[in-house]
Order: structure tokens, then C-alpha cells, then sequence
DNA sequence: ATAATACTATACCGTTCGGTATAGTATGTC
DNA sequence: GACATACTATACCGAACGGTATAGTATTAT
């Protein structure tokens, strides 16, 4: 295993469970085995090293939910798909996950926020496509595409916070109670 | 006004924009005007005045949601009467809300988590007796009530997350929307 | 007048921070 | 054999970290 991966995993996993700011990088290489030259030249400062980690680790996310994401005329199949793709992620690499949620909500002003805000802009520009093209076929859901996006995204990630702190798991029922909640409320 | 009044207002105005971690000691006295010896005066550490600057700004939150939550028998009442408390925190104690929300999706180990934990359990608590009330008219939602007082709070923060990025403004027509869409979903 | 209490400034503690200058050691190329 | 490239360790940089010992200055109670 080369040595920048190496890095990448131990600072994942620190990152995660402590915070970018709580970790130094003296603990992140000993915690490799490495020296701190070694991190400095694959990444540069502290910072590259968080950047390179995200983008490493969004690639699974962001592709799992693009293909989730393909409607195809019923938006019902298309939001199980992507709670299914996320909960995926969220199981098989629940250190990032974590890691990236606690970033989303990062203080504006913070580097983390910075360095994850393309990302989750990402995400949720591919949710509000999903609302886009299914506006074509449901024209009350028009112009509301942001909004369902946002809402829908609340939902999952206070479904998955829930997961990573040992409170539920996910499951298949779980998939279908969230997206039968979100089309018909909560009476249904 | 006092002293132990400035370290707290400072503290929060920095953390809530640059998070705890990145924010030093020296900086927050600095900033009110003081030196090091009068913050530990007061507060004893740096975690110290974390505690206490949470303590302080909950009040507003909790009592307006306590207030809020009583069940009267009018689910999307008491619901929207919820939405608004948040609301209202969210837009007059704006800088301590998005420090909250923040901490409440740092990492698990770190100081801000642990501080925050005990007053995020008590807002569940209050949504969770909603729903277990009302559960006693519409014997449906029996047994739901975590799943939907988490859902519901991660729709309202979602909500209130698009605010505090400037995206959207907090008023009336957004709390019928929140409510209604978390009642009888998206179609109708 | 005196003593206790509450508060605050100066100056400092040892440690850790992110980052780097220097000196290597391999490996492959010509 | 000479040379460049890629990588890594030792040892260090100045600055900032959280926290404190000491010495005060007001205010209050006795």
C-alpha cells in the first residue's frame, strides 16, 4: 500500500472522529508511521490533505447517487433508489459519511466548510433534478424543486444520524418508510 | 454590563462563525477587551465557557419550545406552533443557532459533541412527547414517535439551514409548507 | 482601620501547532 | 559510472496553544 493512501486512511479516520481542527499533523503521521515530509510532499499543507481526502472518498458517494438518481418516470422507484444509495454509503463507509455530514454543518467561516461546500452543492443539484424532470410528468410539484431537495436530504441524513449513532439500522422497511413519509405524510 | 456578559457574547459571535476548535483563548479576550486571568475567572477553561455559553443560549430555545409542544389535541397545530418557536430562535439568536446545529453534527469524540449532546436530547424529548400524545387520538402513529420527531427535525433544520446560508427567508408560508408536506407529503 | 472577597493585569509556563531546510536513500535512465 | 527523480527521516523554525503564578486594585463587611 503506498504511502499517501496510508495517510489518507489515518486522517479519515481521525478526522472523522475528532474533528479536522482537534487533529494535528504530527498525530496524523505517527498514527502512519511516517513523517510529516512524507505527508508534505503528496499534499502540501494540512489543507491539500483534506481536499484530496474528500475528493477521494465523494467519488463513491457521488457516483452512486447519480446513477440512483436517473428518473425515468416514476419518482417514487427514483427516491427509494437514492435513499437506497445513500443508506449504501452511509453503511460501507460510515467514517466519511460522518465526517462529511459534521462538515456540511461546519461553521461558514471554517476551512472544512469551505472545502466541502462543492460537494454537497453537488449532491444537491442532483436531487433537484430528480424534482425537475418529475415536475414534467407532476406539474404541482413545479418550481419546487430546491425546496423538496433540501427537505428530502433533511430527511435522510437525520435518518443515517440516527444509524451512526447506534440508534437504528437501515434497513429496506427503513427505505420505504422514509420515502412513503416524504410523498403521502405521516397519516398514510 | 458585566465582564463573564462580553466573554460569552464574544465567544459565540467567534464560535458560531469560525468553530470552537479554530477560535483560541487569547483571541476571545482579545476580542472583548480583557485579558486571560478574568475568562478563567470566570469560567475555569476553555470548556468551561463552552458549558456555560450553551446553558445561556438554550433557555431561549427550550422554553420556546416547551411552550410550543404542548399537545391539545390539533397535531398540525401544535406542529406549527413548533416550526414557528424554531423559527424565531433561529432568526433572533441566529449566530447561536448555527452554532448548535453545527455542533450538533461534530464528531463524536470532540468537546463541542459532548457539550451539546445533553441539550439536543431534551429538544427530541420535547418533539417525541408530541407525538406520543397525539398517538393517544390517531392510534396510527403509535410507536413512531422517534422516527418522527427526528424526521421532522431534520426537515426543520434543513429548513433553517437554507436560511442561515441566505437561500430563503423563515415566514408563515414556509411554516404551513413545512408542516403540510410533513403531514400529507408532496402531492397533495 | 482592617480584613476578606471579587476581580483583573503582567508576565510567564510547557506543549503543540503547521510547516520546512537539509541530508539523505532508493530506483531507474543514459 | 553519472545523473536525475521520487521519496523519506532528522532536526528544527516561529507562532500560537491552553493555562497559571503573582501582584495588584477596587469593593464590601466588620
Amino acid at each position: 500500500m503506498e504511502n499517501d493512501h496510508i495517510l489518507l486512511d489515518r486522517a479519515l479516520e481521525l478526522f472523522s472522529r475528532r474533528g479536522y481542527d482537534a487533529v494535528g499533523v504530527q498525530e496524523i503521521v505517527e498514527s502512519a508511521g511516517l513523517t510529516k515530509p512524507t505527508l508534505y510532499h503528496y499534499f502540501g499543507s494540512k489543507r491539500g490533505l483534506l481536499e484530496a481526502l474528500l475528493k477521494r472518498e465523494s467519488g463513491h458517494l457521488l457516483t452512486a447517487i447519480v446513477e440512483a438518481a436517473l428518473y425515468q418516470g416514476d419518482l417514487v422507484l427514483t427516491l427509494e433508489r437514492v435513499v437506497r444509495a445513500y443508506f449504501s454509503v452511509a453503511k460501507q463507509h460510515s467514517t466519511f459519511y460522518r465526517m462529511q455530514l459534521g462538515m456540511y454543518f461546519s461553521p461558514p467561516e471554517s476551512e472544512t466548510y469551505h472545502a466541502v461546500w462543492p460537494f454537497a452543492r453537488e449532491q444537491r443539484e442532483i436531487l433537484e433534478g430528480v424534482f425537475i424532470h418529475a415536475a414534467e410528468d407532476h406539474g404541482n410539484l413545479r418550481g419546487r424543486h430546491t425546496r423538496y431537495a433540501v427537505g428530502f436530504l433533511g430527511q435522510i441524513n437525520a435518518v443515517i444520524g440516527l444509524y451512526l449513532n447506534n440508534e437504528i439500522s437501515l434497513d429496506d422497511l427503513r427505505v420505504y418508510e422514509l420515502v412513503h413519509q416524504f410523498m403521502h405524510g405521516i397519516y398514510s
